[in-house]
DNA sequence: TATGAATGAGTATTCATTCAT
DNA sequence: TATGAATGAATACTCATTCAT
């Protein structure tokens, strides 16, 4: 919640770096310290330790998520115009800056912290319940079929999107990720039709 | 393609238990001789390298999936019926046995390697080329919608158990993962039914 | 070319000693440590590497090879004393200083890394040709004779210093050096005389 | 002075090879046994340590070098004759045989075992009392030069060869070892001649 | 705020050697 | 004679962190 000083940010978006660079592993005190130009202990007058370096780019990433989120959900379009526009978003936003899958590759470090482990399900959560908030506004604005449960779709819609960027992301980003993307969703938003043969 | 020694069994064994516990980091030559009663240096008596290790582990994990689909293969049922097996074991297989979220959560580490990398793609493309199958029987036996790419319903469907999985371990299993496949098992074969209202 | 520190000398200091007291392979990171009374981790504050070190080393030892011939070239005599002043220079500096012929054992050792064996190679042919020219010049004086090959007669001279020191060392320092150097010497420069019955 | 086994000679001659290829430090027991095709601990029924190993190398090296000497004394031809016939020997043999080179390179590494050097030493000065007979000969023969010591010529005469070869060693074998071999010994023997201008 | 130096625990790997079979 | 398995010490190097200046 407090406001991150200019050299925090820039310690924060290193690590961004040295994670899109060379995996999770790659975020080292030292690796830290060289890409800043500054000496290693010098980090520490400005996080406590790895730690929370790693816990405070989490929330940082989420506030994001949370910000481009209520900027969605202001606009005036349907649930399911919204839908389409934050997956087909979210697979443009990977593909232009592949941090971010480099990001979620990450996750399963961030299983050892507790609390780095509860920022993560908290992002996740906040994304979910949004999704199928869409959900339901397209199922009762009947511009899907309405007979099932917006939470495994929505799952079902999370799961997709994050399959296809890790199969990219393990192709050594060998496809064109929008692309299948569109399909990918295209795919999706022709199952959720109401009446088809 | 080699038989492996018991001790070679019991070494891999013993990283499958540390991974489970606590992530492949926890997977070190310290740890592996640890487990096993041996000291380190013994550990090179077996595999060549820490690498060799997370290799046979992979080949050993690819070889037991291509086993169990050669299995579901040979079964006289409908493609749909073997995607619903093969759907829900694989939440039941989760469930039973933790280490495998743990070892898909390592995917990651192995990016750094690429032969490993290459057996976890491989792995997976097998997995989807079976998937892909069964849906084109079902497609072609008029028992789901003809009118989507076998393609990405495989991998909508591989997205969603992995999502899934993941959550639950995020959720340190915090809710059954099996009760929670089949409803998303349910959504998914809904989605894929003909005619519908 | 940069300034060591004085960390870095002290480091360079011991490296030396150790090379003394147990040749090459003792030394090593956790020795150096030890003879500074530092953890070994320390040492890496100050070179990057087993090899920065060992190149620093010979790094230099040539720097001071290259100021005492500079120094000897620039005295106002002529090449047959300069000449001798060099070899009986050398006798003495290895009889004073056996960590220098301790030193030359270990040539074989840096045969391993490309860049220390250039640095080897380098400072020889300087040596090498310093020799020469002072022979060239006391051929053109006609102060030895010139019926032969200054490249030869310095190899000659060279080889000689370097087996007479060796054979110093195999025998654990069993006789003078100096003296056995001055006899040596005396017979090159009688086999370089003009007229002689 | 026992008679070696075939297996005992096969693993002599694997650690020649393994100098040749590597230097000393490449004679591993791990090496050695991977060489001849034999499990680590089966060297041990044939030599009771490394150290053995290497004595009994130093051993046969050394008989090998008398009996050569042997050969060459029985010869019905003068000093001089006998000299240049053992140095252009000596330079043809290593030219032939890097392996000696590498040998050579490898004292260093013996220096640390007491019971090793003295074999270097041992056979260092066999050959040197040999040149010096062979220069005594031609002293009294009045081939050469008599008014300087045989010993310090023979020592010239061995630096000589050692240090050429040294530098082609350390030259990665960049020039023609044999014809360098011919101009030094050229040289040597124009310093020893008899009435010069 | 930043530097420079140091620590201590850890990491994969190598090596000579021993021992039971 | 040979194998297979194991040991214990050593090796270069990395990493997060601390502290005096």
């Amino acid at each position: 919640m407090k406001k991150l000083s200019d050299r925090q940010n820039q310690i924060l978006d290193s690590a961004l770096t040295l994670i899109a660079e060379g995996g999770i592993q790659a975020v080292t005190i030292k690796n830290l310290s060289k890409k800043i130009g500054l000496v290693e202990s010098a980090i520490y007058r400005h996080f406590g330790s790895k730690s929370e370096i790693l816990e405070a780019l989490l929330v940082r990433f989420n506030q994001k998520s949370v910000k481009a989120m209520t900027r969605m959900r202001e606009q005036e379009s349907s649930g399911l115009n919204q839908l389409e526009k934050f997956v087909l978003n979210k697979f443009k936003n990977i593909a232009d800056d592949p941090v971010k899958i480099a990001f979620i590759f990450s996750e399963k470090y961030f299983l050892n912290d507790e609390v780095l482990q509860n920022r993560i399900v908290e992002n996740m959560e906040m994304i979910q319940n949004e999704i199928q908030r869409m959900i339901c506004d397209a199922q009762e604005n009947n511009e899907i079929r309405n007979d099932f449960d917006a939470r495994y779709i929505s799952q079902l819609i999370m799961g997709s999107i994050r399959f296809t960027a890790t199969k990219w992301r393990l192709s050594n980003y060998g496809f064109d990720l929008f692309e299948e993307g569109k399909e990918m969703w295209g795919t999706i938003k022709k199952m959720m039709e109401r009446n088809n043969k």
